[in-house]
RNA sequence: ACGCCCAUGGCUCAGCUGGAUAGAGCAACGGACUUCUAAUCCGUAGGUCGCAGGUUCGAAUCCUGCUGGGCGUGCCA
């Protein structure tokens, strides 16, 4: 990539400057230019001043003198800058050597967990929030050369799965059998509550006994859920790699294993019948419990087991995209982890995606699965489809908490910019069938002045994905993408391309950027129509 | 009480391992379709970057304190 190239040579012409005359071993920045004026710009000489004994500008006059890597101009300007702007040769070069490979292999294995939750209900708005980013993160590791497994944990070892299977029982007995039920604060009792045991009627009746229908709805209508979820995700353009079973960690023996080696630690005790970790000699704040007086396991525990069988598959890294509701849960598990299973401390690392507001008539909407009155991921998708609810997830940072409301995502589908990214697309397209063009993209030997911008923009990609992946930030990628389609409407309202004296290259360039655009918009998940 | 996150034009957000005039989109106003799709483009207006200190050549960006909002601190999940 020509931009590293760039980087790194003029960084070493500077450096080797400095330290032939001056005796200086300092380490030369070169950053993103923030004026469109110029490329790259370097400080050094304003850090340099005091040590020189030098005004700025003096310095910065002297190192403009130096011959550099691929510059097409050099400046020295007060206070201090030392500003570059790359030669159109070597923007050309990029854009003819441009090929968005996802080929890098870097040997290293990256397990991304996201969305996760009991199977006890349908998606919801938060899951798609979860599901946009978590795809689009696994995109910016397989980019980088990362192989990655995504993977959706299922909580069915839990109370909560009882807990479903006996609100769908009840739901029956009334909605069937017409008997009068009280439901308890924490059981079920959406619609669909009732629309599963509708499904699982005649099932019921037949089965009579009221054990053996809670059991037989613990596994199907967990099932049910599951492949309506998967279904659900697949329609959403997500299709996971692994679907681990929470419940497979009993199975394989796991919870004993985990037992018997804190016990070895003598990290154990009991106390009114529960089971605690030690994790305050861990150096948390306080200890934990693993088995309840009522000797069911606490998630904790279960989380325990599932991240050490993580670490046993071999991964070099894990990541957890997690609900700000359980940035609790996460300081305990590294702890314990890292401090009593000698896990290395970055092998996990727990994104907390900040929540989804729900909003009615401007108000914040209490929502709850156990109460059923979330938005749905299949009423959205209704609504807007997958590229409009995607772009309006993705388009801000993991951090910022989001507002949502139908009205919202309606008033999005009017005029989000995913269409305004997309439109270029299609515009590019246009031009190409309407002049009969083939795909064949040929060697570009020159770059007109509306053209410059978009190529800057394919010369640094490297560094923003690198850097949105850095900081684990797919919006990122989203915001100069936004900002190549503003380029890029520009220069087709200003250039008339069919019929012109200029035709063949024009035609050449739009489909390297054509191209580019829509492996962009691919690699984070979003369609790429030829024609809106 | 403690911990995590947030605060930037009317609205939604960029910009944050310090840099040169704080950027987009929406909404408002004024223009541009006999043209390769106007889902577009051009222009106007709109900001004491929550407040107060500090660090320095330079702070929206880093540090401290405060204010306001969200979440967390369960034998809930």
């Amino acid at each position: 990539m020509f931009v590293n190239e760039f980087i790194k040579k003029n960084h070493a012409i500077i450096s080797k400057y400095l330290k032939e005359k001056y005796s200086l071993d300092i380490d030369v920045k070169i950053d993103k230019a923030t004026i469109p004026q110029w490329d790259f710009y370097s400080s050094i000489a304003m850090q340099l001043s005091k040590k020189l004994k030098r005004a700025p500008i003096d310095i910065t006059m002297e190192l403009s003198k130096l011959s550099f890597y691929g510059t097409g101009a050099v400046e020295a300007v007060k206070p201090g800058f030392l500003n570059f702007r790359v030669s159109k040769e070597l923007l050309l070069k990029n854009l003819n050597g441009f090929s968005f490979s996802t080929d890098k292999k870097i040997n290293k294995r990256v397990n991304i967990e996201f969305i996760s939750a009991n199977p006890t209900g349908p998606m919801n708005v938060v899951s798609g929030r979860a599901a946009t980013f978590g795809l689009a993160l696994s995109r910016l590791f397989q980019y980088d050369g990362w192989d990655v497994d995504k993977e959706y944990y299922i909580n069915n070892a839990g109370n909560q799965v009882n807990i479903f299977a006996n609100s769908i029982y009840k739901a029956y007995r009334e909605k069937v059998k017409g008997e009068k039920v009280e439901f308890s604060e924490d059981e079920y009792k959406g619609e669909y509550i009732y629309d599963i045991a509708e499904h699982f009627k005649d099932k019921i009746a037949e089965l009579g006994d009221e054990e053996e229908i809670i059991n037989f709805l613990k596994k199907k209508a967990v099932t049910l859920i599951i492949d309506d979820n998967k279904k659900m995700l697949s329609g959403f353009g997500l299709d996971f790699d692994i679907w681990f079973s929470e419940s497979s960690l009993y199975e394989k023996g796991y919870d004993k294993d985990v037992l018997l080696h804190l016990k070895e630690k003598d990290l154990l005790y009991e106390k009114d019948g529960a089971l605690f970790v030690k994790n305050t000699e861990l150096g948390d704040t306080q200890d934990w419990v693993l088995r309840k007086g009522t000797g069911e396991y606490t998630y904790f525990f279960g989380d325990i087991m599932y991240h050490l069988d993580k670490f046993r598959r071999g991964y070099d890294k894990a990541i957890n995209i997690w609900g700000p509701d359980h940035q609790g849960s996460a300081k305990r598990l590294k702890i314990l982890l890292e401090n009593a299973f000698d896990i290395p401390r970055d092998f996990l690392e727990i994104i907390i995606l900040q929540q989804v507001n729900l909003l009615k008539d401007g108000e914040k909407l209490k929502v709850s699965k156990r109460l059923g009155n979330f938005i749905t991921l299949e009423e959205i998708l209704e609504k807007v489809g997958t590229d409009v609810s995607r772009f309006y997830f993705l388009s801000r940072g993991y951090k910022q908490h989001v507002d949502f409301s139908l009205d919202t995502i309606e008033k999005e589908n009017e005029n989000s910019a995913v269409f305004y990214i997309q439109y270029m697309f299609a515009r590019i397209n246009g031009v190409l069938i309407k002049g009969n063009f083939d795909n064949k993209v040929e060697k570009l030997n020159k770059l007109g002045e509306n053209e410059r911008n978009m190529a800057f923009k394919l010369f640094i990609f490297p560094l923003l994905m690198s850097e949105a992946l850095r900081k684990r930030e797919p919006s990122m990628v989203i915001h100069t993408l936004n900002e190549l389609a503003g380029d890029f409407h520009h220069f087709y309202h200003d250039n008339k391309i069919i019929g012109s004296n200029d035709e063949e290259h024009l035609i050449n360039f739009i489909k390297i950027i054509g191209n580019f655009i829509k492996n962009s918009l691919n690699l984070l998940g979003f369609n790429a129509p030829e024609r809106m």
